[in-house]
DNA sequence: GGAATTTATTTCGCATGCGAACTATCTATG
DNA sequence: CATAGATAGTTCGCATGCGAAATAAATTCC
């Protein structure tokens, strides 16, 4: 009857995620660019042209949760795909203008919910968080790669 | 350009969230009960006949997440839905033998994975974590409750 | 070179949960 | 009492992302 199990850690998790997620797709309503779509958008921002996988690694996503991604962005004209020149299964992706302009916005949207994500704590207590919600992904790995 | 910065907490968050829930997903294949389910689970194992509203409060679920969430719940035979007597509106939530089954194994592994949660970090610092978790309710509030 | 295997991506069905709009019931107010 | 407003749930369309299975192209191994 430790008092660790009163945090209840995984609702608070749960909650956190559903909230933060909810508050930047209202912060970005007028772009039409959700969460998810502005984590692409930083990929492409930093390596423009990766491969969809690549893309998905970074994102920790498996192949269904990019390819959808990848699907409705290109459908909004945020990125491109091309067929890779080199291997005919893959596809490489690249921000268009209109996905630059969003990239840059959410940019500025970012910085602000990152200020406040970390108000009121110091940086060495953001290092824990940081550094907890890093442990997670090696105490609950992906199939393989335990 | 400080080190804050650095972290991603964004990123960190849905991640951590992400790999936290494919995990109890994966550990409670067999009983079919996800990590939403639980969550509804644990509340009617605390105060069982619930208004629909007070699970979604606890739960932190606006009104169609709750609706779902008690359909497929109902669908599995987990829990039962009657009306309130006293409100032509509302209905109370039952668990059913199948759900108080359901429960106590979605004890038994929230138990593990709590235990997973903390290891590596000391008491304070899962303090910490949980203190920040907490403070992003209140910096990301629901649209009424600002 | 051809068969077996691996790899990149897609597709399907599903659970989750949102905002907006709707229905039904209850409560308050004149 | 009647009507206006609040409240409890539902429904719809959507985005997210999973596991499993399929497709297609590349690689490896006789």
């Amino acid at each position: 009857m430790t008092a660790r199990r009163e945090h209840r850690l995984v609702f608070l998790l749960s909650v956190a995620q559903r909230r933060l997620q909810r508050w930047i797709a209202a912060q970005t309503q007028q772009s039409g660019v959700t969460a998810a779509q502005s984590g692409l958008l930083f990929v492409l921002g930093q390596r423009d042209g990766v491969l969809m996988g690549e893309a998905g690694a970074a994102l920790d996503l498996g192949p269904p949760g990019i390819s959808g991604l990848v699907d409705r962005m290109t459908a909004a004209n945020l990125i491109r795909r091309r067929a890779d020149p080199d291997d005919g299964r893959a596809w490489r992706l690249w921000l268009t203008p209109a996905g630059r302009a969003a990239l840059a916005q959410s940019k500025a949207g970012l910085a602000e919910v990152n200020v406040r994500l970390t108000e009121g704590f110091t940086d060495a207590e953001i290092d824990i968080v940081a550094r907890w919600l890093t442990s997670l992904q090696s105490k609950f790995p992906r199939g393989e790669d335990e």
